[in-house]
DNA sequence: CGCCGAGTTGAACTGAATCAAGAAACGTGG
DNA sequence: CCACGTTTCTTGATTCAGTTCAACTCGGCG
């Protein structure tokens, strides 16, 4: 019923109608690990569709390096606070692999959407998903132990744990690498 | 810049097009304090515009009340995960005081949001500015103590602490009425 | 009046942070 | 390809913020 799950653009790419317009303002790229995708204090014009690899948004909060999202294959990824509200972000983009993927402007995609309704239709069926996907991290977060968000996770998304360092794991779970290496090793 | 801040309706209010195009699907209506306008388990059709008064989102946890959305006048409330995905909600909403507001049918938004790209960009810009507060709220709930908790909604929604009973604010901060009780007497 | 839910206060308990030190993994240059 | 330094991960001991449990107070309302 619902076309969208999980951030994933799989109804994008799988629309002849959509794919075709998205590929018009789309460009490829390929960065390494660890490429910083966007910096903070900066505001950001793009949003990120991974073909292959991984990303993850983090902010620094006294010196700490506080990581709050992570966009894998099918995935997009932006610093959402500045694409939306167009103002310097707090947040960064770093590349957790060696990365494939198609770079939107902010301007083509705001061009797109107001070509045609159905444009608008989907970003904001788009957009809605992310909200009720962020509905439900704030339960996740709110009211659990660091156990229960450990294993949410790891219900949720396996696969992170093999290809995100420990650390970047903890600080998105809200607990400090020690609690989370002793949750690790029951 | 931005029309919109703090799911605040004025905007729409204040745009005579926009108004007028809600006033024809927007329904009056006034209820008593601790009226339900939401039970969890059903799916929710409506999306209320309060006028005057203050609503709260809530849902059990293990037997607990937990509160996790406030909406007072010029606010809009709805059970969203029911209202977007159209399935059964785990939420309640209940009102706080006498209340005054106007009721839109999720059927007759989609409607109007079908019926000229206008409507759709609308809801749209509305649903990412509520995305954007929403990502300000994991901020403000993940690491911060529950001091920091409490100076964060005071300095954002003082009049909170006047009009919501001390046991709901607390649980809508993740700490025991207690713990509350102990943070306001300084 | 006396009840009842809401709020306060105190004492004991506990989950997770902090601090510290050692082990393992990584990457960079010779 | 190995050696070295840096970062990441683990494990242990201690500390602390916040919960739990319990007793008491207050204010509204039948």
């Amino acid at each position: 019923m619902n076309p969208f799950s999980d951030q994933s653009v799989t109804f994008l790419l799988d629309n002849p109608e959509l794919a075709e317009a998205f590929q018009g303002i789309m460009t490829y790229q390929k960065y390494q690990k660890h490429h910083i995708l966007h910096e903070s204090g900066t505001i950001c014009n793009h949003l990120y569709i991974i073909i292959s690899g991984i990303a993850r948004v983090f902010y620094y909060k006294e010196d700490k390096d506080i990581s709050c999202h992570f966009a894998a294959e099918k995935e997009t990824i932006t610093t959402i606070d500045s694409f939306i509200q167009r103002k310097k972000s707090k947040y960064n983009i770093e590349l957790m692999e060696d990365t494939e993927l198609f770079i939107i402007s902010h301007s083509d995609l705001e061009n797109l959407f107001q070509s045609h309704p159905k444009y608008e239709h989907f970003g904001r069926l788009y957009i809605q998903q992310a909200y009720i996907e962020l509905v439900e991290r704030i339960d996740d977060i709110q009211l659990h132990t660091a156990q229960e968000r450990y294993d949410i996770l790891m219900s949720k998304k396996p696969e992170l744990f093999q290809r995100i360092s420990a650390k970047h794991i903890a600080s998105f779970l809200g607990m400090t690498p020690e609690t989370f290496s002793r949750i690790r090793g029951k």
